[in-house]
DNA sequence: GGTATAATAGACCGACGGTCGAATTCGACC
DNA sequence: GGTCGAATTCGACCGTCGGTCTATTATACC
């Protein structure tokens, strides 16, 4: 076996590329460290010289994660044009974009893998992510109840709803992928925009602001979303039954 | 070694039991099967007679849990004499209760253990519980609309806010206990009973009711929880890093 | 008492995450 | 350009894991 030398921080990414690659279509338990390796071409000698566990290697994917998510929004926090009740907005309204663009791979074939195999993964990403996002949103909320804009004796305690939501979205999205038939499709479709409904005048009144204040999309934005991904899901995965780990031996179910 | 043949259901209970307190005490990765099948005194091929995998174990586990939840609350079910808003805030202040009363050997693990290692078990207990529930606490909410009491037009939506805050305020809680000092301690009391005032006014507002309509626990009740939890542990776990599974051999960090 | 079936025991299996010492390459300094 | 220590890579190896399998014993029923 020829060896091969790349700048550390190359392997690293690359590490984490693959990571994420299989965590995302095949879950962080079932993934096994032999996968990620193979997949990398990398020994296990050195991703042990990168990471100190599997348990670590997943812990760093999830701060990418959210760095990258803090950088997204970068924009937003920066702009001084915006008032809190805009810049809180605008912050809802990239983050359910960020939902879209990002991780196509788990998209791809979520009806099978989704919920219970990312449990983990996602756990992390979150936990990360609240961490990064948590600060900012209480700061946002902070001003707009110093201007008068809000209304709430609880910033700290509304940023964690707003978050909550977020994650719920996400839940009850998945829990919709997981039904199956088209006609099912359609009335989860329907169901998730008037969650989303909910949650924008369930944010509105928890803040003190008339409703119809918070926007977290247009309406329409779900069956977008979701009708996007059928499609490629449909291109990409097919009903193959084949879980197509890059194993050398087969595993039970 | 001797041969012990029991009841069948009492040998399944016994499993179960042995189950939950280890995987309460040192989480559903982290206890082997070994360790079940060791504390419960039976062989590998006795508990593959009762279980088909250590997953299926989790599942009966989070079942039962439901169950025990849901006989829980059923005399404030079958009460006539309660209206929705009576009986939404008798649901709550019941589920309040059970996070105290049940799974003590979770509490007396608390700062160490909870969170990381217990995901997976919660998960599921958490899942099993809101099919049970969310139905229970739909009905009441449709009720409240019809009759006039609450103003939403989603149920199932407020139902599923219901349940999520729940769930919150358990994390908040674990949260607060890994903290450490009993300095920190006051503070996180604080904290706590103000997240739950907040709770109880956004129920209020995305229910349409006036504030101070929801009572999820009188003032005062989560420093009862938290001092009586903090004595226990005191008393049975002390500060040891031993984690006292009952391994043959010993197992690296 | 025989016999089918449920229950129990525990040796065994392949895969897993993780460790380790040896081998190779790199960068800095002379 | 030679030398040396650190960084990097390799892959055989380890103990444990969840799970399978065969053998044996208790139980229920005829």
């Amino acid at each position: 076996m020829p060896r091969i030398i790349k700048h550390p921080d190359i392997r690293r990414e690359e590490l984490l590329d693959h990571a994420q690659a299989l965590f995302l279509t095949h879950g962080y338990d079932k993934a096994s460290l032999n996968d990620v390796i193979a997949a990398a071409g990398v020994s296990k000698g050195a991703f042990y010289h990168y990471f100190a566990s599997k348990e670590a290697l997943l812990e760093a994917l999830a701060e990418r994660f959210a760095r990258q998510a803090l950088a997204g929004v970068q924009k937003i926090l920066d702009d001084p044009d915006l008032d809190p009740l805009g810049r809180l907005n605008a912050l809802l309204a990239q983050s359910r974009q960020a939902k879209i663009e990002t991780a196509p791979e788990a998209w791809a074939l979520f009806e099978t893998l989704f919920r219970a195999e990312n449990l983990v993964l996602f756990h992390r990403i979150n936990l990360a992510a609240s961490k990064s996002f948590s600060p900012i949103l209480v700061e946002i909320i902070r001003q707009g109840v110093e201007d008068g804009t809000f209304r709430t004796f609880d910033p700290e305690g509304v940023a964690d709803i707003v978050m909550q939501f977020g994650l719920a979205t996400h839940d009850v999205v998945a829990k919709a992928f997981a039904g199956g038939s088209d006609a099912d499709m359609d009335i989860a479709i329907q169901a998730l925009e008037r969650r989303v409904r909910l949650y924008e005048i369930a944010l509105d009144r928890i803040l003190g602001l008339p409703d119809g204040s918070i926007r977290i999309g247009e309406p329409g934005y779900v069956r977008a979303v979701m009708t996007a991904r059928r499609s490629n899901s449909a291109v990409g995965a097919g009903a193959s039954k084949d879980r197509g780990l890059p194993h050398a031996h087969s595993r039970r179910p």
